[in-house]
DNA sequence: CAGAAAACGTA
DNA sequence: CGTACGTTTTCTGT
């Protein structure tokens, strides 16, 4: 039985099967560890001790000092870079106490015995200077104890603290770039030593010493001895190297016995040794370090703590450190879940051979069983390989390739019937199974699906990651999403993980389903998203066709513009320069050119479309128009050049639809993306002529929702003036403009159209005065008129707008007109930026959402059609207000008004849902 | 080498 | 200082 720990154990931070983040990665296996928050949770404390000084000073080397200083003139490159190693330490390693050794400036006792001790240094830079402070103060913000004796070198410090700590039984890992460090080295105690810069830092151990001096840690201090060390200015002997002083060491045990025996050393080299035993004894005398010092810190305050959140931010604000905040926080932000879940046994799964072994196993129980099909890349598509069949108590896994035909007759049967499953990701297992003929049906629940729906704006729905945060089980097997990435794996190993997989999926589904209740999202996932998820895979399937020719013609028209305009762009202005690059435009806009300077963005001033066509209006400068142009030309360029790499090995572009990325309900399309294909230029139109229809199908048919957005707007809010002009079908920008302005309808000028036009839309985005006076470039208090003479003509969209911020920070959500929610606890935010971010959300989600329901609900209407029908033509793509088919010669006018019908009866609203379709051989020709 | 930022395409 | 996305390139920080 595999165990899947709850998360509050290690497992939580540490997959200790993997090298790559398992605390010490080589050569000594670490053992189970602390989270690096917490106290230590019965493993053995881990003791970080670094060599501050050392390490600022590797750090202040690694990182250039000019591109770290605060506005003050302050260089902070040795303490972002101390920082930040010392955060990466505390990630990679988690150590269960820290602490950080300097040395002070005062004269130590090697130095008061030896003057030329370190003598011989470089001046420290000037930029270094001060910065040890500030790392100091960094460390108190991180409540990390900092030590420093009068008298003593930090290596002392160290070697002191590595001591207290092995006698107390803890692990030690000591962060130092002196070599003295190596002499510490035992069994509990590892140093970490950094090669070159702060974040190449390998683990040494005893066996690494000693490959690599060929003696022991303990007999380390006595080669350097005999070697020197010329950092400390500590002359060794002349002619030997660590090789030699190996070789005597082995010989004659330890030093003592070789100053015993200098007189039997023969050679060149025996004489040199015999002329330097002074130097050798004193070098033996300063490299050997205090162990027992008395230190004014004890082991145990060492301990990790949180950091004292406020220091952290006004000391980081000063030094102007927003990644490492951020990284910091991070680190430590993590708070431990209050409640972690049980551990829970995975079943063990029978490998079948027999179709009366699964008919048997299927009889078994009811309820309902997970399903994780296990695929492997065969050309543009996956292909199931394995299925998994996982209930709570036992499994079985059937393997495709040598199940033979009545076990695999017996599985397809099961799999096409209607008992029920549940899955995780349908849509890849849909078309895993299509792929090798199979059918999938009877899915009551994809947690991929049920988990959006409960919270639509999650980064990722990954199996691992719901696990973690519903259920507060962390598994291992999450990785592999349905075997994809299975190159390397045994047979064995990935049918035990599709077990589990399929145990988690059956675990959160189980969980899920009070939480859909509770939400009112059932329906949704039911009657919606599930049925969708077939319609999806059978696009993504089909994809559509592409002309290579007009690819090809395309692609070498946009590459000759480009070419024209970057040539004449260098001739404006007299030399190359990287057009691509905004950093080098700006520098040739705004110091060479001494053009105006344009909006602020975090990087100095953008020089963006808009900005261009601003500063060419005002400047006429030749060099803006060619850019200008080179940017148009690039973009569609690169955008022809990877859909041409996209089309598959059958001539089509198979797209993939997300459904749970959106989190207003809509798709969104990858790979590529093809609900980004240019529309509003001439020449990006272009683009659209690519997509051709297939051999044997008559057309292509485009059907697109008229206004559906501003048409929500009415329905919900209301507005008996937008609900009268939608039902006399009257055009809705010139209704509104002349209400708006006081005119005639006839009298509404363009100009007038476009304002509305921009306002109506703006106002579902939660557009400000100010937003709107920018983009129709008037001024704030025109744009404010404008606002109050619209609301005061549609009262009831003011009204509603109000209302519907007003309810979400009561609800805490907002809905769709079909009850889709998205969660918004922003709204409470005493961060303005922040509320207001989510007060315009909360605008728009409804708004966006509704759409988004209403043609999936139409998607549905459309398939169903089709199939009752026994009609050929097929949905290809669907961009968020338009659907795109493929006739089937015959079939033209029966699809057209069966889109029309079904598009337009998606939603009841109290403005009718307008359509309009049509017809080309390409994409360009069937819109309109 | 990974991730952020800037830019820009769509609805 | 309008929403929702995906992709590309360049640059920055490891």
């Amino acid at each position: 039985m595999t165990r899947l720990a709850p998360v509050s154990d290690s497992a939580k931070t540490a997959p200790q099967s993997t090298v790559a983040t398992s605390p010490v990665s080589a050569p000594a296996t670490a053992p189970a560890t602390a989270p690096a928050t917490g106290l230590p949770s019965g493993g053995t404390p881990r003791l970080l001790v670094v060599d501050g000084h050392s390490m600022a000073f590797r750090a202040f080397y690694a990182l250039p000092p000019e591109n770290f200083a605060t506005d003050t003139g302050q260089h902070t490159n040795a303490v972002h870079g101390f920082t930040s190693m010392l955060l990466t330490m505390i990630r990679q390693q988690k150590p269960t106490h820290v602490v950080v050794a300097f040395d002070l400036d005062t004269p130590t006792f090697r130095s008061l015995e030896y003057t030329e001790y370190k003598g011989g240094r470089n001046k420290t830079p000037e930029e270094f200077y001060g910065q040890i402070d500030l790392i100091i103060k960094v460390m108190a913000a991180m409540k990390i104890p900092t030590i420093s004796v009068d008298g003593f070198e930090a290596d002392d410090i160290i070697a002191t603290l590595s001591t207290q700590g092995e006698a107390a039984g803890w692990d030690v890992l000591v962060v130092s770039g002196d070599r003295d460090a190596f002499q510490l080295i035992t069994e509990k105690v590892l140093v970490l030593y950094p090669k070159k810069g702060i974040s190449d830092i390998p683990p040494m151990d005893a066996a690494a010493v000693e490959e690599k001096y060929l003696v022991p840690p303990n007999r380390y201090s006595d080669l350097a001895a005999l070697v020197g060390e010329s950092a400390d200015n500590l002359p060794g002997v002349p002619g030997v190297g660590p090789k030699t002083a190996a070789k005597w060491l082995k010989l004659y045990g330890d030093l003592d016995g070789i100053l015993e025996n200098v007189d039997s050393i023969g050679g060149k080299v025996g004489e040199s040794l015999r002329a330097h035993v002074e130097d050798v004894k004193r070098n033996r005398h300063l490299n050997h370090l205090l162990r027992d010092m008395d230190l004014p810190v004890a082991l145990e305050q060492t301990l990790l703590q949180s950091p004292d959140r406020e220091a952290v931010e006004e000391l980081f604000d000063a030094l102007q450190f927003n990644t490492l905040r951020k990284r910091l926080f991070d680190l430590f932000g993590e708070e431990e879940p209050e409640d972690a879940g049980e551990a829970h046994e995975v079943p063990e799964h029978q490998l079948l051979t027999e179709a009366g072994q699964l008919t048997t196993w299927l009889k078994a129980a009811p309820g309902p069983v997970a399903v994780d099909v296990l695929s492997e890349k065969a050309g543009l598509a996956h292909e199931a390989v394995a299925v998994a069949l996982v209930r709570a108590d036992s499994a079985v896994v059937v393997e495709l390739s040598t199940a033979d035909e009545a076990l695999e007759n017996t599985l397809a049967t099961w799999l096409a019937a209607d008992a029920p499953k549940v899955v995780h990701e349908y849509k890849e297992a849909l078309k895993a199974l299509s792929v090798r003929g199979l059918a999938l049906a009877g899915v009551i629940d994809d947690t991929s699906l049920s988990g959006y729906l409960i919270q639509p704006d999650r980064r990722s729905y990954e199996l691992a990651e719901l696990s973690q945060v519903h259920l507060k089980v962390s598994f291992e097997a999450a990785k592999e999403e349905s075997g994809q990435l299975d190159l390397g794996l045994e047979g064995e190993k990935k049918f035990t993980d599709a077990v589990q997989r399929g145990y988690v999926a059956l675990l959160l589904s189980e969980h899920f389903a009070p939480m859909l209740v509770e939400r009112g999202a059932e329906g949704l996932l039911r009657e919606l998203e599930l049925p969708l998820a077939a319609i999806l895979a059978e696009m993504e399937l089909t994809g559509i066709d592409v002309s290579q020719e007009r690819l090809a013609t395309l692609l070498a028209d946009f590459t000759a513009a480009m070419n024209a305009a970057q040539e004449a762009a260098f001739a404006a202005i007299g030399h190359e320069v990287n057009l691509g690059s905004p950093k080098q435009l700006q520098e040739v806009l705004f110091e060479e050119l001494g053009l105006p300077k344009t909006k602020k963005i975090k990087t100095g001033y953008t020089t963006d479309a808009a900005s261009l066509k601003m500063l060419l209006e005002k400047t006429g400068h030749e060099f803006l128009a060619q850019l200008m142009a080179h940017r148009e030309a690039s973009k569609l360029k690169q955008m022809v050049e990877t859909l041409k790499k996209s089309v598959g090995q059958d001539g089509r572009i198979h797209t993939t639809y997300a459904q749970n990325v959106a989190a207003t309900g809509r798709l969104s399309s990858n790979n590529p993306n093809l609900q980004n294909i240019p529309i509003r230029t001439e020449e990006g139109r272009r683009v659209r002529d690519i997509f051709v229809v297939s051999e044997g199908y008559e057309c292509l048919l485009a059907a697109d929702y008229s206004q559906i957005e501003m048409r929500i707007m009415a329905h919900l809010s209301g507005d008996a003036g937008l609900i009268e002009a939608y039902a006399q079908g009257e055009d809705l920008h010139r209704y509104v403009g002349s209400h708006v302005f006081g005119v005639a309808p006839e009298e509404v000028t363009s100009a007038m159209r476009s304002k509305v036009k921009a306002m109506s839309y703006g106002l579902a985005y939660g557009l400000t005065s100010f937003g709107l006076s920018k983009q129709l470039e008037i001024s704030v208090d025109e744009a404010r008129t404008l606002v109050k003479d619209y609301f005061d003509r549609f009262g009831g969209v003011r009204d509603y707008l109000r209302g519907v911020v007003e309810q979400a920070r009561i609800d805490g959500y907002t809905s769709t007109i079909e009850g889709r929610r998205r969660y918004l606890p922003d709204l409470a935010s005493t961060d303005r930026q922040l509320r207001e971010l989510a007060e315009r959300v909360a605008l728009n989600s409804p708004i966006q959402g509704s759409a988004a329901d209403i043609i999936k609900e139409a998607m549905l209407g459309v398939d169903k059609a089709l199939t009752e029908q026994g009609l050929k033509s097929r949905m290809l793509l669907q961009v968020h207000d338009e659907l795109i088919l493929e006739i089937w010669p015959g079939e033209l006018d029966t699809v057209k008004a069966l889109v029309t019908e079904q598009m337009g009866a998606a939603a009841q609203l109290q403005v009718p849902l307008e359509v309009q379709v049509g017809i080309g051989a390409s994409w360009n020709d069937a819109g309109h």
